[in-house]
DNA sequence: GCTAGCATGTAAACGGTTACATGATTAG
DNA sequence: CTAATCATGTAACCGTTTACATGCTAGC
């Protein structure tokens, strides 16, 4: 997920590692800290690949700098990884929202659409927290107030998620027709 | 986080190794799958610490069980992890609920409150993906489709969440008065 | 003189995923 | 006879966390 988000920010044009650490941190450092110690190896690694290239630069009144661009190849395998997710992806909320701030990149609406799909089956499947006999717990039948709390909060996260899915896929859709229309 | 569920379990009786993982799977299967490769090294983990006692019973129809059960020194671990949770633990959604999960465990309903009350401050700071100039990005303002549906969807989670914090709250202080008065 | 911000990295330890491995019972 | 369910484990690999390490400039 580093690297996808790596290479989500670095096809919005170069940046050097101490940009990206601060990119990352705008979007989910407030919840989960990003570490020197997975960044720096994850762009080491992206470098080694072919993914990333790397020039280094005079720092602005500090270290030298790595400004970091992506290759054709990285664009590829952005593109790859955010039309083809794995199914985890899909279900994780985190790794899901990951996928969702990048999926803007994708050229084709028609490939974007077809990821918010996998979204909306996976949450139009009757899935909660807490079985009891195979069935999922309704909230009123819960005893603990916490686990209450949690059903609902989810439904509500699941109501306005499919709400926003529904619309953005009329708009796609739209999108999607117009630009065919006009091949 | 396994181990915290794992004894979160077992507080609530002994399980063996596979009633275990079909209460984790239960709890979040449906969202990250749980791996054998995970769950036994971490069951093994809390033995050797002395936090779970394990006997082995004939298997219902099947390989011998593992019989586990949370030692004493297991649930004083399990409560200091519940009353003393890590930063990480209340700003990630997926710990936080992990937490939540279990936090009905606790004897002390102002314990409970404080932990809830650490959420409610994290919640209240205005934070947001996406920030331009220090400032976070409101959704009416982002062009992305995608990003702007993000915004959207924790908004909603948040409203329902501070919401639901307000009211759990009031119940956990009246509970806590109620107990004081009795003493 | 000190702190904050800029800028990059390494190394050990930890925990999780994936794949492999075994073997019994029960229902179709 | 075959698949599903019950039941437990190991080993290689991978990525993250945590801690350590360096060094410059600007502002107080």
């Amino acid at each position: 997920m580093l690297e996808l988000t790596i290479l989500g920010f670095l096809d919005g044009g170069p940046l050097h590692g101490y940009e990206l650490k601060e990119r990352i941190q705008g979007l989910s450092g407030h919840v989960r800290p990003v570490s020197d110690g997975a960044l720096y190896p994850a762009i080491t690694r992206l470098v080694k690949n072919g993914l990333v290239d790397s020039r280094t630069e005079p720092g602005a009144g500090a270290a030298p700098r790595r400004v970091l661009s992506l290759t054709p190849g990285g664009r590829t395998a952005l593109y790859d990884r955010l039309r083809s997710p794995k199914e985890v992806e899909i279900t994780d909320g985190q790794r899901w929202f990951t996928l969702l701030a990048f999926l803007g990149r994708l050229p084709d609406p028609a490939d974007q659409a077809a990821v918010l799909r996998r979204r909306q089956a996976f949450l139009s499947a009757p899935a909660s927290f807490f079985y009891e006999e195979g069935a999922p717990v309704r909230a009123e039948r819960e005893p603990d107030l916490f686990r209450r709390g949690m059903l609902r909060i989810a439904r509500a996260t699941g109501t306005e998620e499919k709400a926003w899915l529904t619309e953005a896929l009329a708009e796609l859709d739209a999108k999607a027709t117009e630009s065919h229309r006009v091949q």
